[in-house]
DNA sequence: TGTTGGCACTCGGGAAGACAGAGTGCCAGG
DNA sequence: CCTGGCACTCTGTCTTCCCGAGTGCCAACA
């Protein structure tokens, strides 16, 4: 009984630490939350979660604030995730429908994620590493340069400048590509790195080494770029939130690619909600802020992450129901296209 | 001799402000400068200036700041650009000689820019309006939906999924795929609007609807979304320089695309240096920023511009050396590559 | 006519002090 | 174990005050 009062006492210092953003005190919280005890009773129940080290009072006159283990406490269990109203999810198919190619899937998501939540949205592009060759295309700039364009069954477009070892003609390029194109056509990442081993030797010698190096490099493509694309949007939505310090620090990870990567790479099971809450974040930069990701994919395939950067104290409820759906939509768009 | 001196004091008024961030009294111009005149003379220049509407005083008792007006006249007869040192051109050269693809030669750039000027910068994708075709790739997806791919000369690669109006044999398809290249190939975007009216018709009835669908895409590819793409680097910056008021219109005007399109967009002549100042930028989230922009192109091409955005108070002979300095090397890497 | 030193005046911004209010911890009683 | 009461603490705000930078004007001077 106990236990679960304190809980609930939790649980409404957060609530209401959300929504007015400023220190939470005991008589507050007995008028706003209907928790049958006094003012008294909450200030014992405030006193024990903050030696437990759930909540925090930033002057000894001042009312209660919760720590990231306090958030974390609440985002565990003593929240759900708020699934998102029918106007809301009405405009997401409609806002995502209309998208032409899979930049555009991408942009469109970010924006919509960083509108819906009010918050920064981050939006990895899709992963190759489980994706599968559709078309390589061969296209001769100069005599030694060809420029490679692969592209992939999620409608990737991947494209990269080749120096040749040897200068080559142009019928000979357009074999070369005839006969990439049979052995890689739906070929996923693992596939390819046989190809790689067998291919050339089938060749006749002369045109070996340029299928050695356009082999190397679509690898090259498919293995280390797989994850390399973030995009983020929102960054208004920053100042508005009165973050006083650390705006500068958070605005400048949103830029380091490297940082993004980390945020959204370093979580556990890629079908799951996964929260970060301040100090567990893996730069010091983004304590006071929370991340909350979720992974997407067509059908049952996982792709990529996404994500929303909000300050701690954000509404974890609403912001988790957003990213949840809007995960799930672009795996249905992906998936349909 | 009167006219020359007003300017003089209007230029070391618009330095030490730039330069210390504070208004700017009779004294200490007096002591800063050698103008060889006592405050007293500086003081009834000021006045002058400030009834022409050079400078103005935030309040009675404080010193001078210079208006848009004041920048307007100091970038325009006042200052000269500023070349980098060696140094910076070095780094320039070799930052930007590493990048593979198009995009990477955007984002570095950008992210250059940025570093430079310690400010916001906005870089143009390369414009395709001048750009010419040089391979079209079509990939059947599915009976219905073919994926185009459109390779231009600038390197850019432009993709699209379009929906065919009847199904669609894949022999059929590499027909049309030689057919458009045959008469593509090496065409500029006025050229390409000849062939939409002509191709078709040389063709076997059957092959014409899905002949014209395609080639309104190229078209619609080629015309509208030529100056779609903007990126930006660089927002960190925009904390650091204690923006106070706007920060947040700042960041929103650059998540706006049609904001930063006009701002690149409605500039003169594409080849010379534009400066827009406060209150002259086409937005009003823009009043208290200035914009350093530049067109970049491969050769003698102008294909794209790009710029940088920072508080009206910016150290405009630098900023605009750096500026001109990364357009043209930036068209020199596109004209190599 | 243009320049200079002198002088009284103005006003913003920081320092110091006063005050109200919210919130706490503790204690004794139910 | 809960509750009301009470003394205490501290922050944020508001007011007041004062300093100093800077001005405009004036009279004197070259």
């Amino acid at each position: 009984m106990v236990d679960d009062r304190r809980l609930a006492v939790l649980r409404a210092i957060v609530e209401d630490y959300v929504s007015t953003n400023e220190p939470v005190g005991s008589k507050a919280l007995a008028d706003r939350h209907n928790l049958g005890v006094s003012p008294a009773t909450i200030r014992n129940d405030m006193a024990a979660l903050e030696d437990q080290g759930y909540i925090h009072q930033p002057h000894t006159s001042a009312g209660r604030v919760p720590t990231d283990k306090g958030y974390r406490l609440f985002v565990d269990r003593l929240s759900q995730v708020k699934p998102l109203t029918a106007a809301e999810r009405r405009a997401i198919e409609t806002f995502l429908a209309g998208a032409v190619d899979l930049d555009e899937i991408v942009t469109r998501t970010v924006r919509l994620l960083a509108q819906l939540t009010r918050q920064v949205a981050v939006v990895q592009y899709p992963s190759l590493t489980r994706s599968t060759v559709r078309h390589v295309e061969i296209v001769p700039l100069s005599e030694r340069r060809v420029m490679l364009v692969l592209i992939t069954n999620t409608g990737r477009v991947e494209q990269r400048v080749v120096d040749l070892p040897d200068s080559i003609a142009d019928d000979r390029v357009a074999h070369l590509r005839s006969v990439l194109n049979a052995a890689l056509d739906g070929c996923g990442l693992a596939k390819v790195s046989d190809v790689v081993a067998d291919l050339p030797e089938r060749l006749p010698p002369e045109d070996r080494p340029a299928m050695i190096t356009l082999l190397s490099v679509i690898l090259e493509t498919l293995v280390e770029r797989h994850e390399e694309k973030i995009v983020f949007a929102g960054a208004a939505n920053l100042a508005a939130a009165d973050f006083s310090v650390g705006l500068r620090d958070v605005l400048e990870a949103l830029e380091e690619q490297v940082v993004l990567m980390r945020l959204l790479g370093e979580t556990g099971d890629l079908s799951e909600l996964t929260v970060r809450i301040g100090s567990e974040n893996p730069y010091t930069g983004l304590r006071g802020t929370s991340f909350v990701a979720a992974g997407y994919g067509a059908g049952d395939k996982e792709l990529a992450r996404l994500g929303v950067l909000g300050p701690t104290r954000m509404d974890y409820p609403v912001t988790m129901g957003a990213v949840r759906a809007v995960a799930r939509y672009v795996g249905q768009i992906l998936a349909g296209s």
